[in-house]
DNA sequence: CAAATTGCATAACACACGTTATGGACAATG
DNA sequence: CATTGTCCATAACGTGTGTTATGCAATTTG
């Protein structure tokens, strides 16, 4: 895996070893970049999908909101996530996309897509892959939110997120930036504010996990992936990917 | 639609409008039928996932389950459902399918699901649609549990699936057969049995919803839906399918 | 046909987590 | 450069939901 690649490339790299050929139609894809600054609707609930794209830069979020106001966080979307994928199926998308930190899009026109089968059959597989591991998520997401303890979900949620950015490159060690806010991660996880606020104190105290900046540190790995029985295998990974 | 058709043609039928020769094309498709007796696991956590099938007749779901032992039920697949529609691609499958009632299932050769795409391209659109629907349900569940009261919860999911029996013409009145126990609503959920009960007598005493038998009925589906704020568009259905 | 298990029910009690209130550091804004 | 808002922090208190115990009818099993 070498530096400067798009994250897509290095992302495909993680399930099959690209030919010099797929490599190119990957870098040839990515039509018309479009960047959002933070804490900007990409993507609107109730709304057409306006296109589909590689994320190139940035941490997003999916999102559904309720009428009272309440807000359930549904994935995070980073460096190398599609997005927009269900479009020619789904027209409309039934939740929002939220940019956190300043975001490059990478889109890719519906002609392509549409072309990808013909012509790719290994990198649409690799896609239908991608979209199999976004529902592969969502389980683990539920099984966070109905059948963890507050404690767990966090850990849990940090050792994934640490683990996706590990596998497309965006991390090497066990510090990162980590641009969440408390609401956020309350958001996602089905707890109040001031319990997260709890959670993280306690991490920290028992020094598991520390911020400075706003960059995370993950102190013990381990003891996290015991504490919240993490298994990275649901991310189309080896069972001791999180260890190396 | 018509009486006596398979389950999957009605399933299909709310999609699009099918051609005599696709109507075939979906008949002929059924291989081999498995069928199950209640309470067996079909596909196993962590094994091979052994075929991809239309669920003919039954009820079934989708759980992980944690070295403690708790349970997280992910989904439940009714007749009409697709099941290892993700073998291909990821063959080890990262949850188990346990039936709930007798079931019968029409299982699909291989080569029957990668000459789709090809032969009959309008039927591909649709099971990718369906997938994406699935993909849609779990992010309503994950909404459920984020961030529904156990009440919300439980009315919600009722509202779910009557809508869905109904989609397919399994139930065409407010009442229907209902074989899910306490339990599996509690682990569907994210609640104890307990609470599931406590949810379920307030419902009755309201007289929102009763029990005969093995029967639900759901006897003011408008205050449900107010109660719960379900809107049925997340299961690709207009608004207001649900109060007809 | 016993015996064991499952599913449902009621009650008392416990606690994990939510809610509300308040303040301070910092960044964004006019 | 005030001003407004955001994010984080600490504290006290309230409650929705979990836990444990127990019984009984219906079902499954040997």
């Amino acid at each position: 895996m070498e530096a400067g690649e798009s994250p897509v490339i290095r992302r495909f790299s993680r399930i099959f070893t690209l030919t010099d050929d797929e490599r190119r139609w990957l870098e040839a894809v990515a039509g018309p970049h479009r960047t959002s600054s933070p804490r900007r609707d990409i993507i609107q609930q109730g709304r057409p999908i306006p296109f589909v794209a590689v994320v190139q830069d940035g941490w997003l979020f999916r999102y559904k909101r309720r009428e009272d106001g309440r807000r359930q966080i549904l994935s995070f979307v980073l460096p190398g996530d599609l997005v927009g994928l269900h479009r020619r199926v789904v027209p409309v998308g039934g939740h929002a996309l939220q940019s956190i930190t300043p975001t490059r899009l990478a889109t890719m026109s519906d002609t392509q897509i549409s072309a990808l089968a013909a012509e790719q059959p290994r990198l649409a597989d690799a896609m239908f892959r991608l979209s199999a591991l976004e529902l592969a998520m969502m389980h683990e997401h539920a099984l966070r939110l109905g059948r963890m303890s507050a404690r767990e979900r966090v850990a849990h949620l940090l050792l994934e997120l640490w683990t996706r950015l590990r596998c497309t490159g965006e991390c090497t060690s066990t510090r990162f930036f980590f641009p969440l806010t408390q609401e956020m991660l309350a958001d996602a996880l089905g707890l109040s504010v001031m319990h997260i606020h709890r959670m993280l104190r306690d991490l920290q105290n028992e020094e598991l996990i520390s911020f400075e900046d706003r960059r995370l540190t993950l102190r013990d790995t381990e003891a996290l992936a015991e504490l919240a029985e993490f298994d990275p295998t649901y991310l189309g990974l080896r069972r001791n990917f999180a260890l190396e």
